[in-house]
DNA sequence: GGCTGCGAGACTCG
DNA sequence: TCACGAGTCTCGCAGCC
């Protein structure tokens, strides 16, 4: 392969004449991965004969704008853009105004598509699909330090972009092989340049907000050590700082499950379980048992909330220059084919008993609002159409309740049919009698059964016996009669091929469904019905953010982003004076971004707090 | 004695 | 072992200098 370094406006001039720029792979180098901060040092192409990379760092002005003008000419009318993990790459080409075909190539999804189990970096595919020796391969870590314009660094970027290169053409034909072309680039490959726009976004931080919870965060979690300490009959010990104020420390440190395990069993006789390593626990169960009668565990209980809030949450939410937060998300994150992210986890309003909403910190920016659709009931939506269970499908279709019908049955309520169905005048007074069965049979009976749950688990959650548990199960599964011969006919197709597919072709492999252990075959049956729930549903998400991307370049003076995606769920930022056009467009896309054999209804809602919107 | 890496445990979400 | 899929924080231990 010819290598070639471009450090002025006249090597790339003669660059351009030696290459063929139809299909070729690219790759960038910055100074960091973090948006708001990085600069541009270079860029690699290689189009299988030759590579080339352009040392940014080397470059005049005048020769900088001319190239950036070029490259993006290029870009825009190739045939086809390679790039291992393209949402980073679009990223810094749209941070340097580079333009860009939307005919690109991921060769780090096309990976996970093809084995969801292995690993996608980069330097693992090229020792484990190109079988690049080791040896030869320097990890960024070991070039970070490197003069970005020596040859070693020079060597490590083309390589960068020839393995990408390499991986294009084994992957291409893994995909036409396994049939996931369409997939791939329907479906897959619209969807990278959300995953570019979120990164690119971000979300508006509210910083008087945090520094509020911050400040009554820090006050919550030393008064509970004060009075922890109180019922130890212990002091906090005082450092004396000679320039700084004193420090309070204390004795014991109420993060170690170890020491409180100790303090638990010893001052307050109080049994705790053990884990598998037969350590003892302090988890909310036992909070939950002793919080009423022990006053140390009442404390426990808030300075554990107030704990977690604060370091995983509050302290994180630093704004970039702009005042927006930018997450990260992963498309290869997860096997299922979910992406993966750190904003996925903020507590919920009612998680916490310290009255401090976290969502509260993300707001809509200046002249803008927050969108937030979301479908409703996907766990029991996908059931329904994954297993075509006709008496499931006929309640979506009729609008009939379906927790409040699976709790009718198993616990034998008595609720005559027509009054299950949600347009009954009698319906409301009916749900709210039974709210509680309600509750249960939702989470405890029909969601599991979706996870594929057995009789055992089902009795620990409802607190019955195994036998009571195996009854409700038995009830559900005549109360709607597809569903067993769907997970059964899922088992076996998975016994027999090793994996199973969605409806839109996602695989997942799963060789434990061949262990002689039972646990570990019946797990893996579990998990294959599932995927082809949750793997269905993780790409609806991506046609109907993709969907809402080509409505936002429509529409241009609406000035609508996608920010988040949280599994069932998009949050978008607008202008606001289009915002309820804006929603009725979206719930249409949502609605038929895929049809399903039932509807898929989606809730929408707007504001300019998330933490207060629904 | 201090640093780093890693697994376990605890808690958050859909 | 006992329900699917994730991320992040802290502790505590092992291994290294």
């Amino acid at each position: 392969m010819k290598k070639i370094v471009v450090k002025n406006l006249d090597e790339f001039q003669r660059f351009l004449t030696k290459t063929n720029f139809d299909i070729f792979s690219l790759d960038t180098e910055t100074t960091s991965l973090d948006y708001d901060i990085m600069q541009l040092e270079g860029i690699s192409l290689c189009d299988g004969n030759l590579v080339a990379y352009i040392d940014f760092t080397t470059l005049k002005k005048f020769d900088k704008l001319e190239i950036k003008k070029s490259l993006s000419n290029l870009l825009i009318q190739a045939d086809l853009v390679i790039m291992h993990n393209a949402p980073f790459d679009l990223k810094v080409l749209y941070k340097e105004k580079i333009g860009i075909t939307k005919n690109i190539y991921c060769t780090m999804t096309a990976i996970h598509l093809l084995n969801e189990n292995s690993k996608y970096g980069l330097k693992d595919c090229a020792v484990r699909v190109l079988k690049v020796p080791k040896s030869e391969i320097k990890k960024y870590d070991e070039v970070k330090d490197l003069d970005r314009s020596s040859s070693e660094f020079y060597e490590y970027a083309f390589n960068d972009a020839i393995w990408t290169y390499q991986l294009w053409e084994k992957t291409s034909l893994g995909l036409i092989k396994n049939d996931l072309e369409d997939l791939f680039y329907d479906i897959e490959m619209p969807f990278q340049f959300v995953l570019r726009d979120m990164e690119i976004n971000g979300i508006y931080l509210d910083t008087e907000q945090i520094k509020k919870f911050d400040i009554e965060l820090t006050k919550i979690i030393d008064d509970s050590q004060t009075f922890m300490l109180k019922e130890l009959n212990i002091n906090w010990y005082i450092q004396s700082n000679f320039l700084d104020d004193d420090e309070k420390i204390s004795p014991v440190n109420f993060n170690s499950t170890k020491q409180l395990a100790e303090i638990l069993r010893n001052r307050f006789n109080c049994e705790l379980p053990t884990t598998k390593k037969e350590n003892y626990q302090v988890d909310t169960s036992v909070i939950q048992k002793y919080k009423d009668t022990v006053k140390f565990v009442q404390y426990l209980d808030i300075y554990r909330q107030a704990c977690k809030l604060k370091s995983t949450y509050i302290k994180k939410f630093i704004p970039d220059s702009d005042g927006r937060y930018r997450g990260s998300f992963n498309n290869c994150g997860t096997v299922t084919g979910r992406q993966s992210s750190n904003l996925q986890q903020l507590p919920k309003e009612m998680s916490n008993d310290l009255g401090i909403n976290v969502r509260n910190c993300f707001i809509a920016a200046s002249g803008k609002d927050l969108i937030v659709a979301d479908y409703s009931g996907q766990e029991l939506r996908g059931l329904a159409h994954v297993s075509q269970d006709k008496v499931m499908m006929e309640a979506f279709l009729e609008d009939i309740d379906l927790h409040l019908t699976t709790a009718n049955t198993c616990f034998k309520l008595d609720i005559p049919k027509e009054k299950l169905y949600r347009t009954h005048p009698d319906y409301a007074k009916v749900c709210e009698k039974f709210k509680t069965e309600r509750y249960d049979a939702k989470n405890k009976i029909n969601f599991p059964i979706a996870y594929g749950t057995t009789e055992y688990g089902m009795s620990k959650s409802l607190n019955v016996t195994v036998e009571k548990a195996k009854e409700y199960l038995d009830l559900f599964f005549e109360t709607y009669p597809g569903v067993k011969p769907a997970i059964t006919e899922c088992s076996n197709l998975l016994r027999k091929k090793g994996c199973v597919r969605t409806e839109l072709g996602r695989y997942r492999h799963l060789k434990a469904v061949y262990s002689s252990n039972k646990y570990e075959s019946g797990k893996a049956k579990r998990q294959a019905f599932n995927h082809r729930i949750q793997g269905l549903f993780a790409d609806v998400l991506r046609i109907a953010s993709a969907n809402c991307l080509e409505l936002a370049d429509e529409n241009p003076d609406w000035d609508l982003r996608i920010l988040l995606l949280v599994h069932d769920e998009i949050v978008f930022e607008c202008n606001s004076k289009y915002t309820e056009e804006i929603k009725l467009a979206i719930k249409e896309i949502l609605e038929n971004a895929y049809k399903l054999s039932i509807p898929l209804p989606v809730d929408i809602n707007s504001g300019k707090i998330y933490g207060e919107i629904k």
